[in-house]
DNA sequence: AATATGAGGGAAAACGTTTACTTAAATTTA
DNA sequence: TAAATTTAAGTAAACGTTTTCCCTCATATT
């Protein structure tokens, strides 16, 4: 145990250097060292410059595992969604990431595959990781099931999904609005003939956004042509359905709200290819405002689905959540859209 | 300090149960039921049996922290990547996940956000964080950079990219075979007067695909045109500069080979405008295949990058580095392309 | 001048594991 | 049967922090 007394040990290998090298270099205790670098507690000027000064020199840097050990939590983030490959999730990490780093945290990525039991597997695991802030994106879980494990995880927040028991814990996103927005702009460039192309999944989100078409509707004046609205799978080949199906009914129709831009695009393909002009004919309306809607021809109008400000805006709520930080039980946490107006909408031809 | 002898203490408000419970309920030592855990060690098999039937009834799970701080290491990867929500780190990220979740590590992501200090700083808060494993998109880094801190994190690995002296923990993707294949194809169906749209930022991997152009030219026994070569932003606008470009120089051209998907995008968008027949006058491909490519119309022919495999391959490797598992230090790891032919790119026709 | 106050900083316990040592019992060997 | 070996399981130190006490001064108050 040959220590140098003013100096590091260099005896054996490369070692991290821990707070006690610290403390012996600068001469004072462990304590010392601790309160200097968390700013905590009482240290004299003096002391405090001089701790610094070797903490600068010999490049310490705090043991996270034991910092995580003796204050009993981590400062990881844990996001759980269904595939970060899908762009709309790898905003959403985006954005968590961000916000993680911005309180100096981690971000701790967890792929749910969307099944339900990889879901909670997802949640237990972060938990066993010591990671108690939690965002959680779920597609398969019951209403119920969530409110259970919101009672078991207190750094639990549902992103994306509007829990009315647990509302103070959900970010969450207005769907029937931001619909409701498209049937006005629609309406305002003259179209009456809209057909809707949603999801065959009536949960949720597809449910929110046809009750928003209704709503958008009604406010207008106009009355929803139920046979104008056909149903397939939310992606490109969903959007090709549709559109097929649209065609073969014969119903004549000047404008598509589509679920979102996989499906907008997804109909302007297969009206295209069955002969139809967009937007000239037919305008075409997606959602999220993805990438896609630029590349596309036309450029797709479509509604931001502000899911980044979102996924930040969770993250900082799951760090409060579990630091207990009273945040007020009958708050909710709702954002809203905005459209975004490109090539594929335009005034209805005067006939 | 009232304990049941054979029980929980449950005076107390809800306590996370230790190794220390378990040992008290079944009678025997921390010693004992670290080993049964763990599997190493000689445990009797009804001491086994009984330990384990404790830890199934306390649900007791190993604090992470506490695992990390002895053994010294920590059972997380980091990934570090400009920007995850771009959709080819979106699918870097969810390999690597995949790769993780595999062995029973986690995923911590960092965004570097382009920027030199970033990707330093990204890896030293990783390191800090006991993350020993870490998986690096570099793109300001100098290989001379890379090297040193190689020499400093042993689990590092550089993901797409190739530097020599440290080939063992490069694991990288042949642009040169790819954009050779790109050529020979374009060569089979009749095409000679062919334009490259590459990046303006002739660093790696641009260099490598134009070298890759060249050789496939050589090998077909045709000459490049350098009149047929322009350059841009790898973007969609940069994609429409090129086409423009292009166009302005009056040179005829029957094909496109550009950077990337997105400039493909544009340079389609671009010459459509421009009353060109995209493919029926020009055949354009891509490179990565992203989802836009099925969204454009043409639908894109492009090269896929096998990005996410690359990425699980990655995650591995940098697991055993840091393990100081012996790797051959002659050895790297290449990844190769293939094809995926869309709509974009057609027979010549005979003039 | 005697006492109270408060600031600065050290000692040591605690966080929950793992593991090198040790010991006791059981088994094998001579 | 005695000695040697093997097996099973316990003891305690160590990992690197934070934090609660505690003590010692210096200063302020009477």
């Amino acid at each position: 145990m040959a220590f140098t007394i003013a100096g590091l040990n260099e005896s054996e290998g490369f070692r991290v250097v821990t707070i006690n090298d610290v403390a012996r270099v600068a001469g004072v205790s462990p304590a010392t060292v601790s309160r200097v670098v968390n700013g905590k507690g009482k240290v004299g000027d003096a002391c405090r410059a001089r701790v610094q000064k070797i903490i600068q020199e010999l490049g310490y840097k705090p043991n996270v595992s034991a910092q995580s050990l003796v204050n009993r939590h981590t400062t990881n983030v844990g996001l759980i969604t269904p595939k970060i490959s899908m762009e709309f999730f790898g905003n959403l990490a985006a954005g968590a990431e961000v916000s993680a780093r911005d309180v100096g945290y981690s971000l701790l990525i967890c792929n749910s595959l969307y099944e339900e039991e990889s879901e909670i597997a997802a949640i237990e695991s972060l938990h066993a990781k010591g990671c108690e802030s939690i965002i959680l994106h779920s597609d398969y879980l019951t209403d119920k099931q969530l409110i259970e494990l919101s009672e078991r995880y207190k750094g639990l927040v549902i992103i994306n999904r509007y829990i009315p028991k647990i509302a103070s814990r959900c970010v969450w996103f207005d769907n029937v609005a931001s619909t409701a927005q498209i049937v006005d702009l629609l309406a305002s460039k003259g179209h009456e003939a809209i057909a809707v192309a949603t999801s065959i999944y009536q949960n949720r989100d597809p449910q929110q956004r046809l009750l928003g078409v209704r709503q958008g509707f009604m406010m207008q004046g106009l009355t929803f042509n139920d046979n104008l609205l056909v149903e397939s799978t939310a992606n490109l080949e969903g959007g090709k359905a549709c559109a097929q199906e649209l065609i073969q009914r014969g119903e004549p129709f000047t404008a598509v709200i589509a679920y979102n831009d996989l499906m907008a695009v997804g109909v302007i393909h297969e009206l295209v290819k069955n002969g139809y002009k967009v937007p000239e004919q037919v305008s075409v309306v997606g959602f999220d405002d993805s990438a896609m809607c630029r590349a596309c021809i036309p450029t797709i109008t479509t509604i931001k689905y502000p899911i980044e400000e979102m996924a930040e805006y969770a993250v900082k709520l799951a760090i409060d959540l579990a630091k207990d930080a009273a945040t007020p039980e009958n708050k909710t946490h709702l954002f809203t859209s905005s459209m975004i107006e490109r090539e594929s909408v335009v005034e209805i031809p005067h006939s």
